[in-house]
Order: C-alpha cells, then structure tokens, then sequence
DNA sequence: GGTCGGGACTGTAACGTTACAGAACTTGCC
DNA sequence: GGCAAGTTCTGTAACGTTACAGTCCCGACC
C-alpha cells in the first residue's frame, strides 16, 4: 500500500452533474489528465488524432477551464482591472469607457474588474493592492499626471499597464489619449475666424497631464492668430456646476470680459452657459464657445454651441487593446495611440 | 521512505520574497498551517492565546489570503456580477450605478466585475454564463421586465442576485427599485395644479417593469384629477435622440396636442425639448413638462422643466447592500427597497 | 541484436486554502 | 489507576490546473 490509491475516487468524473474538468474528459477519453490538458492548449507532443478527439469532447461536455485552477497554478488571473475615481463628476463618461472596454475584451478571455477610489484616498492605494494581491494581470489608470506615480510604481515592478493619458517622465509606457493640443488648437483657430478676440480657457485640472496639452494648444493657437488671452484659472472642468456658474458670472462681469471660450468638458459647458446667461450676454452674439463632448446633449442645450466630439467608447477600446498588448509583452510602441479630435461641428442655422 | 517529505521543501516559507501565506506564518510561529487557517477565522478550538498570536503575526507581515485558493477550494469567489446593457444610452446613469455598488462593496472582501451584453443577444446568456461557471457569488441585474426569465433562471437554480426593478411573477426576490408609480402621479398632479389638461406620458419601453408601475401612476392621477390623456405611445426614452424629437415633433403639431408631459428620464427630456421647440412651443407657457433626471443637468438645459431627482448612486448601494444579503441568506423581504421619489423641483423664478 | 532517439503518453507534485479525521495532552471522575 | 471527555493542536487530502520528470514503445542505425 505504497500508493494511496483510492479506487473509489477514479470515477467521480462523470457523478457529480457539476460542471465537466480536465478529469471528466481524461475519464470519457481513456487518457490522463496531463494529455489532456496539454491536447486542449495544442502543446507540440500531441499526437494529431488524439488532439482532435480530446478538443471535440472538450467542445460537447462545455468544458470550461477552472478559472480559480488556472491562477493558482499559474498567477494568471484573466482580469483587467479599470481603477476608478469614484468621484461625482458632472457629464460623467465613465459608462462609455466601461462599454469600450468591454466590447473589446469580450473576444478575450478577460474579465473586467472596476477598482474604486475615492479622491481623499491615495490614488496609488487601489493600484497598490492590485498588484500587491496580483488580483489582476492588467491595470487600466485614468486621470493621468505629468509625473505619475502609480505609472512609476507599475513601470519599477514590471507590470503591465495602460494609461489614459500621457506622461512626462522620460520613460515610454502603453497609452491611449486625445489630442487635447489640437482640439485646443482648432477651437481657437475657429474662435478667430468667428472674429473673436479676447479668450478665455475652460481648462482641466493643472495637476492632471492633459492640462498642459490643452493649455500649450491654446497659447500656441492664440499667438498664431494674434488673440488676446484672458485667464479663467480660480476654476476647471472638475470644478462643481455652482462653482463653475458662479465663477463664470464673475468673469464676465469684469471689464474685458472674453468674447470666446474653449471648454474642455462638455459637463463643465452647461454650467459655464448657465454663468454666461446669468450675466446677460447671450451665445453666439456677444460671446461663443468651442467646447469638447462625449455626450450628444450639447447641440441640444444650446444650438449655438461649437462642438468637437470625443468617443470614449472607442478610448476604452483602445485602452484593452493596449493593455493587453502590455501582458502580452508586444512592444511599447504598439501600444500607445492618439485619437485626432473631428471637426468643430456646428448647428447653427 | 514512505513518506514524500522532502525537507528543502520546509522552509521555503521565508526564502521567497513573494507574498506571505499561511505557510509563512505556519512557519513564523511554529504552528501548523491548519492551525493558523483557523486561528484566522476565529474557530472555536483555538487557544486564545495562539489565535491572538497568529493574528498578531498575519498583520505585521500584511497577509491576505489568496482569492485563487480560497476559490478553489470552497468555490467561494468573492465576486459580484453586474450585468449590464452596453447599448448607447442617452443620458447613461451607468456610472452612478457602479459607483454606488463600489462604494458598498468597500468594506467587503467583494469584487465587482462588468459582464456585459449587446441588445442583440440575449439578456439571459451573460446570467447562464457567471452561473454555470460559478464566476460570482452573486449577480445585479437591470432592466427588469415583469416575467422576467433571467429572474426565473437564478431563482431556480438557488443563485443569488438582486434585480434594479420588480417582476410580476408571484415570486419574492431580492430587489430595489424607485418608485415610478408615485412619480407619476406626483407629476401628474403637478401639471394639474399648473392648470394644465391634456397629458401626455413619455415611458420606458413597454417590456421593462416600471413601463408599467409609471403608466399606472400616469393614468390612476389622470382619472383623479380629471384630465386627459393624449396617446405618445410611438417612441420611449430608450429610443434615439432624433426618434424621440422627430416624434415630438410630430405629436405637438397634432390639433389637440398635450399641454403637459410626463417624461421617464432625464435623458430623454433633451430631446422631447427639442422637438417641442422644434414646433415652435414655448416651454412653461404653451406646455409643461415634469421630468425624472438622474444628473443635474435639466435645470440648467430649461429652467422652465420641473425636475423629480432619481439617485442612481443609492440604488447602487442599495443593490449591492441587497444581492450581498441574498448571498449571506438574509430573509428576502429583508433585501427589498423602494425609493420614494423627492418632491418635484422647480428653478422657476 | 543491442542501443539510441524520438514520439506519445502517464504520474507526481505543487500552487494556497479548508474539511475532516486524528493525535497528544490535560483534567476529572469513579 | 484507568478511562472518558474535553481542549488544542496536527496531518492528509482535495479543489482544478500545469510543469516537469518519467515511461513505454517503435523504428532506425551500426
């Protein structure tokens, strides 16, 4: 008895109406679990009718690798991790990220897990405890900074990543972002073929990277055509509607008031309309807007609006795309894209 | 030599500099691994002293139990399933929902993971796939319809789940819901105190379960206050911006067209605005309209709209308070809620 | 005719956890 | 002094998977 063989633990294979394994068809084909799971995974030492007999059972009893089996055996887990700030935000766009990725990871055998912060907390914590644990094989970051140190944390310990939005820190990294310079850029360029002198900023928050994008895209646009800035800075796109209404009314109730504005949010756009309105100017007559959307309300709000559309549904794709690619271990340039902002729509007239 | 016992394999326990198991503290405090396991747990046969030591020694070297292994071996996954319709949605509360859920689930070992699926396939697939390969412990659904066969299936299978919406199947289960039968009829009674006489509803598609519970309040306040109904049954808040406002559009223009609406979403609302001024309405003069919003973003669209917040973060938490009760066994009538709509708001003035 | 190589499979152990059966030791009781 | 009953700990096996080290058999080669 130098074998703890138990015969009655040989057959259980087909009992339990549990859901079939490795042994439920190493049982059906006469074969060890080892082949079997080599057969399914098409190792080379196969031999070729075995493989298509294992796989053609494997396909009629619904087999469906153990998810819990495989990470514990091999650290891999099949997950994404989305961290998220949890955060209200005014015309949150966090739904279509969400569907994006999805969509894309839906031909993958990942899942999506959402990992929660809330802005009091270190936004490293979430991503920390990520890896920490090894709860995923991927992180998916937002709200990106020049010098990020949940990218530095991720980069240091080798794994994969992507961000949404660049850095500034010298080292290339998987990301997906949209070219605020040049939505920037093109809202002013449209502003002054509008005839439109003295404008002002909608900006992000300057701690977050795509703050100087769109900031540098403004300034350079506006010294291209000779316009005329009037700084809008005790207030951003993350800012609450009063604040930005309130604030808004205060700006335009200064002596040279700007006669355009560039807004980085769309959310962001309905208060500064209300702040404009609340000053007595009226759009498209004493004042226009370029502003950015990721919802299709704005034209809707105010026709006179300027609109440049933004598909975070197509971010969130790409941003699985790229952060599967870093599991992977495809190269870094592979994984890094840049959406070009449409046109400056308008629904005038 | 009949036992495998390989000693090099006895101290691995501190080697590595991976994360700490229950090994590393077996090892640590001369206990055997079972012991600690327990000690963890607070399990009765445990010493007060040893527990307190174990204890004391998992917290200083920072163990967590590994989710693969404790999965594996109890099938206990720790995860909660939100099941969502990835289909574009116009005013998306989707956000609110997970953060709501995330928020809940902060102070428990839970997961959320995003199981999505498209309008085209069908609603029970994604439900059939996290049972059947037991991927959560629990599931959250939405779009609830009154027989609803994602509702049947868990239930029949014993699995945990909460739903966003009742069924109408003469089962109890696990829900939360906001309670649309109210908010009609306070919005009816609204626009009758306004003078007004001929409604009209703007619903949720028919096959949802609160198409029914809003429609019922709409017509019980209808015969109460003595009003009229005028028939917008082409379109429902789920159809597309330009379906909804091309509809409008055409309903306004009708000889006796409504005088107020009752509109299901916030969302929707932008676009019946639309239409209405499309046919050159004016809004708090030749019409009203009361509408549910989940955002904050209708009073400043038109101040005129009178406005019924829904708090979509609540539900969130609620549904996750509730699906986490039905997986602990909680008696169902325990793991039901119905928000009360708030009184309907008016930026008026 | 033996040996070597390779192709195709099998067996064992291990990932980290917990259920269950046991073992060692103490205490109390007759 | 012996035995039953705790009390507190240990050992083994198993969840489903895969890495790795065999094993077996066949044909080829010298």
């Amino acid at each position: 008895m130098n074998k703890p063989h138990d015969p009655a633990s040989e057959t259980p294979a087909l009992s339990g109406a549990g859901r079939p394994t490795l042994k439920t068809i190493a049982f059906m084909t006469g074969l060890a679990v080892t082949t079997v799971s080599r057969a399914l995974k098409d190792a080379p030492e196969i031999g070729e009718d075995t493989r298509r007999r294992v796989q053609l059972v494997a396909r009629q009893v619904g087999y469906r690798p153990n998810r819990a089996g495989v990470r514990l055996r091999t650290g891999k887990t099949n997950v994404i991790s989305l961290v998220l700030n949890t955060e209200e935000q005014i015309g949150g766009f966090v739904s279509d990220m969400i569907y994006g990725i999805s969509e894309q990871l839906a031909q993958t055998p990942y899942h999506l897990i959402v990992t929660p912060y809330s802005r009091n907390n270190d936004p490293l914590e979430p991503v920390r405890y990520v890896v920490e644990t090894g709860s995923a094989d991927g992180i998916i970051i937002s709200r990106t900074e020049p010098d990020d140190k949940r990218v530095r944390y991720m980069i240091e310990r080798g794994f994969p990543f992507s961000a949404h939005g660049r850095t500034d820190m010298g080292v290339a990294h998987p990301f997906h972002d949209f070219d605020n310079y040049a939505f920037a850029r093109e809202a002013v360029a449209r502003l002054a073929a509008l005839g439109r002198h003295r404008l002002a900023l909608l900006a992000p928050p300057s701690a977050l990277s795509y703050h100087r994008h769109m900031r540098d895209g403004f300034s350079d646009a506006l010294a291209e055509h000779g316009l005329q800035e009037v700084a809008f800075d005790n207030v951003t796109v993350d800012h609450s509607i009063d604040q930005i209404r309130a604030r808004t009314l205060q700006l335009m109730q200064r002596p040279n008031r700007p006669d355009g504005i560039v807004s980085g949010a769309g959310g962001a756009t309905f208060a500064l309309v209300a702040g404009i309105e609340d000053a007595g100017l009226k759009l498209g007559e004493d004042i226009d807007i370029v502003s950015k959307q990721s919802s299709k309300l704005l034209h809707l709000f105010r026709p006179q609006l300027l609109v440049v559309n933004e598909n975070i549904r197509l971010a969130g794709r790409e941003l699985a795309r790229s952060v599967v690619g870093a599991i992977d271990g495809a190269p870094t340039e592979s994984l890094q894209s840049l959406t070009r902002p449409g046109p400056v729509v308008s629904f005038r007239d």
